[in-house]
RNA sequence: GGAGAAGUACUCAAGUGGUUGAAGAGGUUCCCCUGCUAAGGGAAUAGGUCAGGAAACUGUCGCGAGGGUUCGAAUCCCUCCUUCUCCGCCA
């Protein structure tokens, strides 16, 4: 969410800034500030009319006391009091009203984001890694998994629905053993190891931006207020939510294994071989929480520490910098990091790293100060996958793949296996 | 799932309709006293909205959340959430 305040200075910058995000822009800025003019006025009057209120209180108390006449005084505050009812729900009218298209608008792109409509227009930063040459005829990683019976998504479209899968035997070693290496890793380098919960109630979507405009993305438990987590981002943000915290505890970082459960709506023929989208995938998270003026440099290290992992698992990938067009509603800045995957003669997604400034923040309230006589001042929250597991394991299968059908695991696995 | 109790600020806690626009204590910070330490004395101490202001500040809101009753609600009523105790179920 954004500061109406900012909204309220540049109204123009706004409107230019949305564009560049190819978001529905379904709210009119002009109507806002209307109903931010209005929400003021009305606010004020209130505070007014309730100070007012307050004297005659006092007043009556005293009239009580001295035994004298009251119903005068009495109607007096009684229309005094009609009349702030009635401003009120008026107020709260226009509270929602704001709220609600202030919850529509994305985040602003910053300013080092290139400017682009589409993936095609992201920016290389870096590429890292020798993409392999093979000199025999490659297969697939739902090839290799099929063959050597560890991975079973015949039986993951019986038992669950399309989009599932079975890990089997050395299948699901693996998958577990780059869950723990992820772990093992990311704690060493100074986050704090979190298991949270894989359900959340309403309030923590709306925290983290999944709510109100991508309902249709999620699983929603029937008849509940529950969802199931699309990443870990969202419990582990949601940590803070409603706190202000000691700024001598930041920057927070967290990493967080969690399942993931996507919904997937209309993406149906895309990427849908193999483990490249799945309903449900692992993934390891890493959260951050830190000032204002920190937050870039952060957002740079928390790319690093994700591509780490891909660097210690020898893999080839290379990091793109998210053109405005196409940066999620949240973000301010997003680092793609992309594995190379061989059967798609193509580097994929397999971390997405981002800056959501005060964005996030603003919605879950959460705050740090100084001191205990400054102000609480809101605080930058980051994300980014540490990574991706099952497309590790795909990335794995093609990049390490021999003649024979099999494939190698890498150096830095065989003590987690 | 059933029954009961409770939720007040950093912590503990008083408070059953107006003098609480939240007492008191502890903690913390600052100051005084003191040769130093202890003891003692004093002050400050939640967050949020909006308006005015360069700022200090002023006003308003605020007692788990949201509604309601009332001229007026921390206090009365309703719904929900959380915690604790007991019962039931259970990995």
């Amino acid at each position: 969410m954004l500061d109406i305040k900012i909204v309220r200075e540049n109204p123009e910058r706004i409107k230019e800034m949305v564009k560049l995000k190819k978001v529905n822009a379904n709210f009119e800025i002009e109507d806002l500030l209307k109903i931010d003019v209005e929400r003021r006025n009305l606010t004020n009057k209130i505070g007014i009319m309730q100070s007012e209120r307050n004297d005659f209180n006092k007043k009556i108390f005293e009239i009580k006391k001295s035994g004298e006449d009251l119903s005068k005084t009495m109607l007096k505050m009684k229309n005094l009091s009609d009349k702030i009812s009635s401003f009120k729900s008026e107020l709260s009218e226009l509270e929602i009203k704001q709220k609600n298209i202030l919850l529509s608008i994305p985040n602003l792109p910053h300013e080092s984001v290139p400017i682009g409509l589409s993936d095609k227009e992201n920016l290389e930063i870096r590429k890292v890694g020798n993409v392999r040459k093979f000199d025999f005829k490659i297969k697939s990683h739902w090839e290799i998994g099929k063959n050597l019976d560890i991975l079973d998504f015949e039986r993951g479209s019986k038992v669950s629905g399309s989009r599932f899968c079975f890990y089997k035997n050395l299948g699901a070693k693996l998958e577990r053993a780059i869950i723990n290496f992820f772990l093992d890793t990311h704690t060493e380098n100074g986050y704090s190891e979190i298991f949270p919960p894989f359900i959340v109630n309403k309030d923590s979507m709306f925290g983290t931006g999944q709510l109100p405009k991508f309902e249709e993305d999620m699983f929603k438990l029937e008849n509940l207020n529950y969802f199931l987590i699309p990443t870990a981002e969202v419990p582990v943000t949601n940590l803070h939510r409603n706190e202000i915290l000691s700024s001598n505890k930041l920057p927070l970082k967290y990493c967080a294994y969690s399942a993931c459960f996507r919904a997937e709506a209309g993406s149906a023929g895309k990427d849908t071989r193999g483990l490249i989208r799945m309903h449900q995938f692992n993934k390891v998270e890493l959260v951050k929480l830190c000032k204002p003026e920190n937050s870039y440099e952060e957002l740079e290290l928390l790319t690093q520490d994700a591509e780490k992992v891909l660097k210690l698992l020898a893999l080839p990938y290379r990091v793109v910098s998210l053109c405005t067009g196409d940066l999620s509603f949240c973000s301010a800045k997003t680092y793609d990091i992309e594995v190379w995957m061989p059967s798609y003669s193509k580097y994929v997604e397999i971390s997405s790293c981002s800056n959501f400034e005060s964005y996030q923040a603003r919605r879950m309230s959460i705050k740090y100060k100084n001191n205990l006589k400054e102000k609480a001042q809101l605080v930058h929250t980051l994300n980014g996958s540490g990574v991706a597991v099952g497309r590790t394991v795909a990335a794995i299968l093609e990049n390490y793949q021999k003649p024979n059908g099999t494939f190698e695991i890498p150096e830095i696995l065989k003590k987690y296996m």
